[in-house]
DNA sequence: TTAATTTGCACCTAC
DNA sequence: TGCAAATTAA
């Protein structure tokens, strides 16, 4: 036995790509054909020859694919990936590599190490209030145009003077304007937004040759997957990096670009060969994933797209089953439908709810799914909507955390000084802003000197100074408890807590639970990594995707966005919302409308064994009911390769009955089916008060959000009476009766 | 200065 | 429909 073994369980195209390790190299892998096993026996045959592991440069799509691809490389390599891995490694996505790298070289771009990354809402935070400050409307220069613009012009790596000298129009002049000014204030505030990430070392690598030398020695191999989603700054960065020893090697597929809008640019794999002399290439093509009946519905919706590289996949794999299309009545319909069917195969074929996704185009979509799912008991998770560290209340306390270690942070500053109420407006805050601005202040500090503003009130006054010295306080603590007790510590004591639970609705409570959670993640973040600071935690959070907290062991049905489910697989897709306006998405022609092809292409292939295809004739937008046409992309599939599933009207009514006769249970009247669309009706309210004296333990009740559930506890009395109650989907929730408005069923 | 109410707009996709 | 900004009342 020796370190090399783990090479057996390649096939002979990948074993050729995987050692060959000199020079530029383009790896053309298809959907399911190993392209990331590929990657990772690459790096484990880098390091059992005798590379040392952190000379080499992966770059990943997300930070889950990173960690999953460390796990592994360390158990092909056995005990000598025990001794030779030690430390992290650079295995990771472009934004957060770099953001280290950030970290490192901080002061030679005149920011400090403490930096804060802003995400979109703080971008647009600060270009508002650019705007504001210049009396430009928002009417005619739209703050999110100018954000999108200026995210645009850093991904292809355009500074504000080039784009103001090619500028025309007045638009464009107005947005390279505020560009300009957009960045002096990120960098008065120590702040750099995410396009940031890879535009400053781009920067930074040009302005000093030195660094950029010292990475190209550091990183001596380099690898990059899905490489056809990278844009015109990663593109540059990877060329300054591999400038001196081309070790470069790229996997991607063209057919699974689905980031045009990030900015991600094909040209970059389709130009790879030229811009890399005596590039080798490899071809993967046999898939290893699907059936032959969805390979072939894969290829025979891929060849509509007249701009992509030739590549036709194949595998030895079963023919499998047709695709079954469910035309449905409704959105609702849709997810009735999805649900039977997720039941008929698991009872046919002995599946798991884990092997389960459906998989649609935006993300409201998932509420009616959602319904659903709820109200047949079957547990799900939804992968993204609002992602975590977005939420309101976590967002409030990392803008807290934020201006703890960053003091220059003025969008964090402005964010919380008056939250909870501080009694600070927006008077007040003029003043203050005034103050800081003449005197080359941050906000933070002019508060700390609040009494030398005469303007602003003594009540004011008093609060302001009050408020810097909180933040102080937690400043000079930092370096001396722990992360999780310093947040304990802190929302304790600015009571946001006790604020939630004197709300006491469903949604304060969740909001508890998600501050709980965040608690016990810093807990765990520090668990893993015991010598990181409060720094190391918060540009982690702001680097998750959604993806990244997903846990494919738990055992539920997936809902997410085709776009969070790229790289990953399932034994059962579901495909939902195939309808025109909406998957294409609306006005999509040419160039854009390929890359929608492509990500119908991308959803059906993540499929393993079989894949549903559904559309609803009638359709919920913006809160009405829209007619809806069948997308374009079902009648592009070889019609030999899907059926109509006929069985689905009938189990869809069977599902209303059982609804309709749990309602009648009830004592809720009804006619028609009008009952369907508003089984909450506000009417019916008083009498579901009346039930809740009702209610015990034991008792079978019906919430609105959560759908079916079995009170477990109850606590309190009069007003204040709680029921924990544990839902279908396996969710413990504490609810207060006075706002669950819960049903009795039994 | 804040809370209450109205209006207006949105529903792409995300590091 | 459902949220967030804008407007108005307190």
């Amino acid at each position: 036995m020796n370190q090399f073994d783990f090479l057996n369980d390649l096939n002979p195209e990948q074993l050729e790509a995987v050692k060959c390790i000199e020079g530029p190299m383009l790896v053309l892998a298809g959907a399911g054909s190993g392209k990331t096993k590929v990657l990772t026996y690459r790096v484990a045959y880098l390091v059992a020859s005798g590379v040392p592991f952190n000379e080499i440069l992966c770059l990943t799509f997300t930070n889950k694919a990173a960690n999953e691809m460390r796990n592994r490389i360390t158990s092909l390599l056995g005990e000598l990936g025990k001794k030779s891995l030690g430390g992290q490694g650079w295995i990771g996505t472009f934004h957060s590599l770099f953001a280290r790298i950030l970290r490192a070289e901080a002061e030679k771009l005149g920011y400090s190490s403490n930096y804060t990354i802003y995400d979109e809402d703080d971008s647009l935070r600060t270009i508002r209030e650019l705007l504001r400050e210049r009396n430009l409307s928002e009417e005619i220069f739209s703050p999110s145009g100018i954000r999108w613009k200026i995210s645009q012009l850093k991904n292809k790596a355009v500074l504000p003077e080039e784009f103001l000298a090619q500028a025309r129009i007045r638009q464009d002049q107005v947005s390279a304007q505020i560009y300009s000014e957009y960045e002096k204030r990120l960098r008065k505030n120590n702040a750099m937004d995410f396009d940031d990430l890879l535009l400053k070392p781009i920067l930074l690598f040009h302005r000093d040759r030195g660094v950029l030398e010292k990475y190209q020695n550091k990183f001596k191999f380099i690898l990059v997957d899905e490489y056809q989603d990278t844009n015109r700054a990663q593109y540059v960065l990877l060329k300054l990096l591999a400038e001196s020893h081309k070790n470069i090697c790229v996997v991607g597929d063209d057919a699974q670009s689905i980031y045009s809008w990030r900015g991600a640019e094909l040209k970059n794999i389709f130009d790879f060969q030229t811009d890399y002399r005596g590039c080798k290439v490899f071809r993967l093509e046999q898939n290893y994933r699907s059936t032959g009946k969805i390979l072939k519905a894969a290829n025979s919706i891929i060849v509509h797209n007249r701009r992509k590289l030739d590549k036709e996949l194949w595998t030895t794999n079963h023919e499998g089953e047709k695709l079954t299309l469910l035309k449905c009545d409704t959105d609702r319909d849709e997810g009735y439908r999805i649900v039977q069917k997720v039941r008929e195969e698991i009872l046919k074929n002995k599946l798991q709810l884990r092997d389960f996704v459906v998989l649609y185009r935006t993300n409201y979509q998932s509420r009616s799914l959602e319904e659903a799912f709820n109200k047949n008991a079957i547990p799900y998770v939804i992968v993204g909507g609002i992602a975590f560290y977005r939420r309101k209340e976590i967002k409030d306390i990392l803008a807290y955390l934020k201006l703890i270690i960053n003091p220059s942070d003025d969008e964090s500053f402005l964010r919380i000084v008056n939250l909870p109420q501080r009694g600070i407006g927006d008077i007040s805050l003029q003043h203050l802003k005034r103050f800081a601005e003449s005197n080359s202040l941050s906000l933070l500090s002019a508060s700390g000197m609040a009494d030398s503003i005469v303007e602003v009130q003594p009540r004011q006054r008093r609060q302001l100074l009050e408020f810097h010295n909180l933040i102080f306080k937690y400043t000079k603590l930092k370096d001396q408890m722990k992360a999780s007790q310093l947040v304990q510590s802190l929302t304790d004591e600015i009571g946001i807590l006790k604020d939630l639970k004197e709300e006491a609705t469903t949604e304060s409570l969740e909001r508890i639970e998600n501050i709980q959670e965040f608690i016990s993640g810093i807990a765990e973040f520090q668990q893993e990594y015991p010598d990181s600071t409060l720094e190391d935690f918060l540009s982690e959070v702001s680097l998750v995707a959604d993806v990244d907290r997903w846990d494919a062991r738990q055992n539920s049905v997936t809902l997410m966005t085709i776009h969070a489910a790229k790289g990953l697989e399932f034994p059962v897709v579901f495909v939902s919302g195939l309808e025109e306006g909406l998957f294409p998405h609306s006005s999509k022609e040419d160039e854009e409308l390929e890359e929608e092809r492509r990500l119908f292409y991308v959803a059906i292939t993540r499929a393993k064994k079989k894949v549903y295809l559904s559309y609803a004739k009638e359709r919920y937008r913006y809160g009405h009911p829209t007619f809806q046409s069948p997308s374009r992309f079902i009648s592009e599939i070889k019609s030999d390769l899907i059926e109509d599933d006929n069985e689905g009207k009938l189990i869809a009514d069977t599902e209303r009955d059982a609804l309709s006769y749990m309602l009648e249970k009830l004592g809720v009247s009804f006619g028609n089916n009008s009952i369907m669309s508003k089984p909450f009706d506000r009417d019916k309210l008083g009498q579901v008060e009346r039930t809740n004296k009702e209610l015990k333990v034991g008792s079978i009740v019906e919430h609105e959000m959560f759908g079916i559930g079995k009170i477990v506890e109850i606590s309190g009395k009069g007003e204040n009476t709680r029921a924990v109650v544990v839902f279908g989907s396996n969710q413990r929730k504490q609810l207060l009766l006075r706002y669950a408005h819960l049903r009795l069923i039994k």
